[in-house]
DNA sequence: TTATCATATTATAATTTGATAATATTTGTG
DNA sequence: CACAAATATTATCAAATTATAATATGATAA
């Protein structure tokens, strides 16, 4: 049996500013398909490069963008950077929209 | 215990277009808002206004931006236009943003 | 039927975003 | 050192978004 639960709105007004701002980062179909392969795990640049399709230079700056965002962090290896997910809500999120939109 | 699902990846693959999409008609403040708030029950154009502190005229385009994109529906009754939300997946969103975004 | 309230639409200007191309940086290798 | 590979940055331009102001529509009441 699910519970009713009260009213969340006071709590998402004061966090309606960092949500929306978190949802703009996702809401571009490169960077929320980029969010979930590398939610499978680090991945290189390159990697994503071509899980995508994607020109260098764009996936580059749409990792710098949600780098700068704090949803990525990257080390580099040698020649390579390996990015993996740093916000953790991030990956709660990933995981909400694929029940939500990819029901069986 | 939570069970590790598979990989998501491939079905969100397909929906990623769709899904970002429905992203960006959240990823603005007064929108998310209005839709927690509409999420609450059907309201009236003033309604929002008033909950949002907005002008008349922005609050009718996010509507109508957002009754075009079928995440809302809309009903006249004499002189007010009642909204409400049209689409499910927009309402688990909500909750799952407000469970993910307003913990305890 | 005119006035008014509630809502929608249009026009417009400012800002942001997105894609592409070109160039730069960093690191490993001959 | 010179070069190539991997990634980042910069410049630029087109397109989309946003806010605001002005005007229009639709419904009711006097």
């Amino acid at each position: 049996m699910k519970k009713v639960s009260p009213s969340n709105l006071p709590r998402l007004i004061e966090s309606s500013l960092e949500v929306s701002a978190l949802l703009k980062s996702l809401a571009h179909q490169d960077r929320l398909l980029l969010l979930c392969f590398i939610g499978e795990g680090e991945k290189t640049v390159n990697e994503i490069e071509e899980f995508l399709g994607a020109s260098q230079s764009s996936v580059s700056q749409n990792l710098t963008r949600l780098r700068d965002k704090g949803l990525l962090s990257a080390r580099r290896e040698g020649k390579f950077v390996f990015y993996r997910i740093l916000n953790p809500q991030v990956t709660e999120l990933i995981q909400a929209l694929e029940s939500i939109f990819c029901k069986i």
